[in-house]
DNA sequence: GAGCCTAACGGCACGGAGTGCCGTTAGCAA
DNA sequence: TTGCTAACGGCACTCCGTGCCGTTAGGCTC
C-alpha cells in the first residue's frame, strides 16, 4: 500500500494502527473473517505480520473497537461523581459518555457493527467486551449501594439495564446506517431505560402516588 | 488412562465425554490453562487428539457447560406460558428452569467456576454464553410487548435484569462452595428481582404525561 | 457363527494464529 | 558524524482446528 517504512513516531503509529483497522475491515468485508488471514491484513498495510501483532493481540482485535478510553471515562463518572446522587443516575450518566465512542467516526462503527452481527467469532468477542462494561458498572453500583440489604441484587440489576438499554439504543441507531440526525433520538431512548429503573428511596411509585392524589383533589376542586 | 476402546455406542459416546471433561477440568486446575494441550487432555481420557475434536468445538468448550438443554428450557416455557401471564414473570420462570444444570452435579460446577473466573479466555467465553440466554430472553419478551410503545427497550431491561440476577445469584452459591442447604437461598435471592422490574409499576413517562395533562386542565380553568 | 454395514476412531498432514528471538534500521540527540 | 533507542520484519516454533482416509468395533442379517 506504502513505502516500506521502518522506525515510527507516535504520530507514525497511531497512522499505522488506522490503516490496520481499516485494512481489515476492507478485506473482512470484501472476502469474509474466515479467509482473511493476518498476514493479508499486514500486507495492505504495508507492514510486516510480526508488526500487525504489536498492534493486536489478536486478529479479532483488530475489528472491535479499543474500549480503554470508554471504560476510563465511565470509572471517572463513578469517582467524581458527588455521594448524594441517586446511584442508577450516576450509571446512567456514565453510560452516556460512552456513545462518543461510535459518533466520532460514524461509518466505521456501522462497518464494525456489521461484521460482528454476521461472524459468530467477531459476535462472541462483542459480548465479551459489554460485558467488561456491565462489571465495571456494577462494582461501582454496588460501593454506592453499600447500605442497601439487597445492594448486590439491585447493583447487578441497574448494571445490566443500562448496557442493554445503551447497546439497544446504539444498535438501533447503527442499523439505521448512523444518521447524524439520529444521534438525538438514539440518546432519547437510552434515557428511557430511567424510567424502568428501580430507584431507591424515596420510592418512585409511593411519591407518584402521591402527586397524582393532590392532583386529583385539585381537580375535584369546584371551579370559582 | 484405560484400553484403547474403538466403534462405540451411545452410551460409550456420553462416558468418553464425561472423561474428557474430567480430564480437562483435571489438567487445567493442576498445570493451568494455557500450559494444558488437547493432546494431553485426549491423552488423559485415554483417546485420540482429533477424537477430542469430535466431542467439543474447541478446547474452551471442555470446560463450559453443554448450554443446548437450558436454551431449550427457557425457549419452552416461553412458548407454553399463557398470554395473559406478565411477561417479566414467564422470564422469571423460565430463568429459574436454569439452575438444574449446575445443581446436577454441585462439584463439577464449582470447579468449572474456579477456572472460568481466573483464566481470561474461557471468562469470555462465558460471557458469550450468558449473553446468547439473555438474547434469547430479550427475543421473547420483546414479542410478548408488541403492544407497548416502548416494548423493545423494556424487553432488553428486563431480559438482561433477569439475566444478572440468575448469574448473581449462582455465582455467590457457586463462590460458597455449592453447599445443598444453599440452593434454596440462591432461588429465594434470584426471585427478589421481580420486585426491581419494570412492569408492576406504571412508567415514570406515563405518570408525567398524565400530570401533565392534569396541570393543563387545571391552568384552563379559572382558580377558586 | 460367518459375513456385512455403519459409525466411530486415530493417524496424518496442512493452514493459520500467536509468540519469542534477534539482527536491522529509522529517527533523534549530542 | 556518531551513538542511542525504539520500532520493525523475518524466522522458527508451538499449538489449535480441520479435511481426509484407512481401520476397527459392534450390531444386524441370514
Amino acid at each position: 500500500m506504502t513505502q516500506p517504512r521502518r522506525g515510527r513516531s507516535e504520530a507514525g503509529r497511531a497512522e499505522v494502527r488506522r490503516e490496520l483497522v481499516a485494512a481489515a475491515v476492507a478485506q473482512f468485508t470484501e472476502h469474509g473473517y474466515d479467509e482473511t488471514t493476518v498476514d493479508a491484513i499486514a500486507a495492505a498495510a504495508g507492514v510486516g505480520r510480526r508488526t500487525f501483532f504489536r498492534y493486536f493481540r489478536s486478529k479479532e482485535e483488530a475489528i472491535s473497537p479499543d474500549h480503554t478510553a470508554g471504560l476510563a471515562r465511565v470509572a471517572d463518572v463513578f469517582e467524581t461523581a458527588h455521594p448524594s446522587e441517586p446511584p442508577a443516575l450516576v450509571a446512567l450518566r456514565a453510560g452516556e459518555t460512552v456513545f462518543d465512542l461510535y459518533t466520532e467516526d460514524p461509518a466505521l462503527s456501522v462497518a464494525r457493527y456489521r461484521l460482528t452481527h454476521q461472524v459468530p467469532a467477531l459476535r462472541d468477542r462483542e459480548s465479551a467486551s459489554v460485558d467488561h462494561y456491565r462489571r465495571l458498572l456494577t462494582r461501582h453500583l454496588r460501593k454506592r449501594l453499600a447500605d442497601d440489604p439487597d445492594g448486590d441484587l439491585r447493583a447487578a440489576v441497574v448494571g445490566a439495564a443500562v448496557v442493554a438499554a445503551h447497546n439497544l439504543a446504539l444498535r438501533t441507531w447503527l442499523a439505521a446506517g448512523a444518521p447524524a440526525d439520529g444521534i438525538d433520538a438514539m440518546i432519547a431512548k437510552y434515557r428511557r431505560v430511567a424510567d424502568m429503573l428501580p430507584v431507591e428511596q424515596p420510592s418512585l411509585a409511593a411519591v407518584t402516588e402521591r402527586l397524582e392524589a393532590a392532583v386529583d383533589r385539585l381537580e375535584q376542586r369546584p371551579p370559582a
